[in-house]
DNA sequence: CTGAAAGCGCTTACAG
DNA sequence: CTGAAAGCGCTTACAG
């Protein structure tokens, strides 16, 4: 055997395959023009060596890293867990790497970090998520330095950047029509913070759903929140002292929902006997609260998926294609998730 | 300016500096020998150019990637969200970066997937979380490749691969004399899987504080557990519908701590008037539900920054000596975080 | 304290 | 369909 001590190179694949070390190449990288025959003989002797091409040699003389970059700001947040399990496992099946980098929204030092990790790894592109994909600074950056970006559910749009996200006001209409099937009439609502654009969408979907059933939304029943426990439950707590109470809660999130579930078993309410509770998100205690949450399952792995394909295709031209037909902007269908904190009125 | 459309090599700085690329290479790499004033010259033109020196090129040459790997398994597991944290946190600041990959701990293919990450990205240091860090086939694949491990809470300490921890028997020593100390005598505790070291080690803890407090732990008060909310429900079920209740339950960690008190709600038990519970982890969810829940804060942000200080410790030996004082085997200090499940009884 | 040369392991034009 | 040469941008011995 050709094997040394050190890993095998291009060259060691080349010799005891009998080609030049272009063709090993050519075979690696999928490029058309060789021989089958010769093509099965370099990979043999691949998988015999168990040769591996090194990226920093490939990404030296190529000037692609095959790195995928994950810029994110909340650590704890579901929603960025969720993303990197998709996108790694998509990477994985490209070829390509995850590399993760946590940023301070408003770190003095931002350009910095950034022009740091972009200008070391020059990574093949960037999944940027929120609320660093709605940053002025960190697109700047980004563009500035020629990274293909992809953003995760932004607060809107830019036009020449792709993007990947969900419906919120259908999921929020589909969500509020449960409620109304189950012949909820009385529905209030904790909206979430107005800066984020999620909270518009979500109360949009929601009076969408009301009006086309004829229900003027009771302004009574419209509480402001901010996607924490602590305003779901204060939201909550108003909404269920009232004299005329509603018969269901849509929380905009889940974790206002579980406010509301605080809420409603101080004032002892039973949910969901005398009071139904739906949430949005999916998050992973929905479903360990008791009851169960109803909620909206975010399809963020899929999007997450997405996202590294978009920027893998950037640098393959054959995958272009169906990407192109896919369009810069992508919307992901999502899940209604009917647990126990709902039943017929 | 020299600067021009790409981006400025080591050959620019050198140029503008006035020295050669050696020197510049020495004084980015922190090397000795290289007179202040040189040095000074140099770092400008580095800050005036925005120079970077680029990953690849540096790997190719020099042997190391300035790449830190984490392998995990469960993407949802607030414990590798707080690990990631931590560790690309200290990659930034000692110049590093993290790849993550995310492992099915039985996937058919592990080998191949370690391998290919390993040989292809060549990361400088790897570390593992469980249940990866105890799975013989990743630690034999690691091995053989020569890529340096820290483990994170393994099961047990190998000879010879660094490790970090948290002490879990003194952590629930301590939890129980809190209990103890607010008058508790019957406490129940829900165990964890007996496939986990950390089971046995809070049991073990729970028991030594009984102990000395002269009180022998009731059989009837242990209940076997999985981790699981679904586990801690029903194990709070058994212990609390029967005759002589405990006033306290320890839960070996906070998902099943969160079932106790779902148990505890429906049976019409307030917590913490008629019930203390404590868990274990301080889990995001811990602090969000009702009542807060008195629980252990294991450090694990800081111990993934010791993870990665260990790995890089081993191509930098400037940073030897303080880590090698620390030892192979670090045990971090935990917290005990006192919130409102618990009460005098 | 500083530098000229060689080389890391690939890919990119360019030939044939 | 296949290959020989050059070069990507650094670091590593080796000199002086």
């Amino acid at each position: 055997m050709s094997t040394r001590g050190a890993s095998p190179t291009i060259v060691d694949v080349a010799r005891e395959a009998g080609v030049s070390i272009k063709t090993v190449s050519r075979v690696l990288n999928h490029e058309p023009g060789v021989h089958q025959s010769t093509r099965d003989q370099v990979l043999k002797v691949v998988e015999a060596l168990r040769y591996r091409p090194k990226q920093s040699a490939r990404s030296l003389a190529g000037g692609r890293s095959f790195l995928i970059g994950l810029l994110y700001y909340d650590p704890s947040a579901i929603f960025v867990g969720s993303v990197q399990q998709g996108a790694t496992l998509r990477c994985r099946e490209l070829g390509y790497h995850l590399v993760v980098e946590s940023l301070h929204n408003d770190a003095p030092d931002l350009r910095q970090q950034i022009d740091r990790m972009v200008l070391a790894l020059r990574p093949d592109g960037m999944i940027l998520t929120p609320p660093l994909c709605d940053n002025p600074e960190v697109l700047a950056a980004l563009r500035e330095s020629g990274t293909p970006c992809v953003l995760m559910s932004p607060e809107r749009d830019i036009r020449g950047v792709p993007s990947v996200r969900m419906d919120d006001v259908h999921a929020a209409e589909e969500i509020t029509n449960l409620l109304l099937s189950l012949g909820h009439r009385r529905i209030a609502i904790i909206k979430g913070p107005p800066d984020q654009s999620a909270s518009a969408a979500r109360y949009q979907g929601f009076v969408n759903a009301l009006r086309a059933h004829d229900i003027e939304p009771d302004p009574e029943l419209v509480q402001p929140g901010a996607f924490t426990f602590a305003s779901g439950r204060d939201a909550a707590h108003k909404l269920l002292s009232g004299r005329r109470r509603p018969t269901a809660v849509f929380a905009s999130n889940d974790d206002m929902a579980l406010g509301v579930l605080a809420a409603a078993h101080r004032l002892g309410l039973s949910v969901p006997g005398e009071l139904s509770v739906v949430g949005f998100d999916d998050s992973p205690t929905a479903a360990l609260v008791w009851p169960p949450l109803t909620t909206v399952r975010q399809p963020v792995a899929e999007m997450a998926r997405a996202a590294v394909e978009m920027l893998v295709a950037v640098q393959r031209p054959d995958m272009a294609a169906p990407t192109a037909a896919a369009g810069l902007h992508q919307v992901l269908p999502h899940e209604l998730v009917v647990r126990d904190s709902t039943r017929a009125r």
